[in-house]
DNA sequence: ACAACTGCTTTCAAAACGCAATCAGTTATC
DNA sequence: GATAACTGATTGCGTTTTGAAAGCAGTTGT
């Protein structure tokens, strides 16, 4: 035992977990972007996140209980990390915040579109996107059949669409600094 | 020019302007306790800012945009602070945070009460409350004449009414602990 | 004149951060 | 069966951020 809250507010105590400037970085790509080892976090952290850094933001929230730790039969050394029920949870506070970024912040085009359509769709698809991941994370079975790409594939084909817009106006606006 | 942001990423965008320990405690007592003075800040804080960080987290939320500043007529050097309509408009961000704080953390049934109503509220609610503070903080008219008190103060009263209630139930359950 | 109050700064220790190197065990390759 | 690559971390160390207490100059009420 170490540690008295500083408050029993509910913000305050959600502050006290994911108030960092990492935690909610990590859970975001283990929600949206289906990262679920430890170098898979690591190396394709868009952000650039140390590894000790990792290391501790990964002890801390299974500590908290937003996410759980399971080996990977395929590798004795591997684990694999999956969100709570907790965990999963926050998808509606990704949401808003995504769209207030997205609303007021310097976002860039292509990394946005997850993030509006995410708030667009409104809490029918929040709930289809919760759903989705408690069959990948928790191993419940599909409440409907599935019979079309989950949200995440649904979110990341729009963001490729747009990659891919981007860099044909980008190629065909300046070729010359595309050369290696 | 200093800094470069890690990504531009909305949720990441977000991090770096409202991830940390404090940033979101001065905006939710501005926002629901109505504090607008740096000493109303600082003496009334539930979680007991330093003075030098209150400094420089207003003055980095100043910086962004979230909140402003003006004079107090009534004190040559009192200033008043804000929200912008960008700072107004985390009034979802915080709903929803509360919402999930108020599932999944050890928080005081008195200090929920507020988050509870306000989840409840859902959108309709939000948008009432956030009208209430574009005409407290903006000087904007009322978009309709309000035929009952604003939002933040019917929230004040259900936490009054729960602090009344644990109050009379702590004093008949164990008066020995209430002497000085 | 004096005390209380205003926003805010200074001081300094502690904690968090960030980078690179490293580690011990596991697996794939040759 | 050596060796190289990969696994989830840990360690060391310098830098940055945070935090608590005290202090400060100007303003106001008494």
């Amino acid at each position: 035992m170490k540690e008295a809250h500083r408050s029993g507010c509910p913000i305050n105590l959600t502050i006290e977990i994911v108030g960092d400037k990492w935690s909610l970085i990590v859970l975001r790509d283990m929600m949206f972007g289906n990262r679920r080892h430890f170098r898979d976090l690591l190396n394709h952290s868009m952000e650039g996140i140390a590894s000790n850094i990792l290391a501790d933001r990964l002890k801390r929230l299974l500590a908290e209980g937003v996410i759980s730790k399971a080996d990977d039969p395929s590798h004795k050394q591997k684990a694999i990390y999956s969100l709570t029920e907790m965990g999963i949870e926050l998808v509606p506070v990704f949401a808003m915040i995504g769209a207030w970024g997205s609303k007021w912040l310097p976002v860039s085009d292509a990394l946005s579109i997850r993030a509006r359509l995410l708030a667009e769709g409104g809490p029918a698809l929040w709930d289809e996107f919760m759903d989705d991941l408690r069959v990948e994370h928790l191993g419940t079975e599909p409440s409907q059949p599935p019979d079309r790409p989950g949200v995440r594939v649904r979110l990341q084909k729009a963001f490729e669409e747009v990659m891919a817009r981007d860099e044909a106006w980008s190629a065909s606006a300046g070729s010359e600094t595309e050369e290696a």
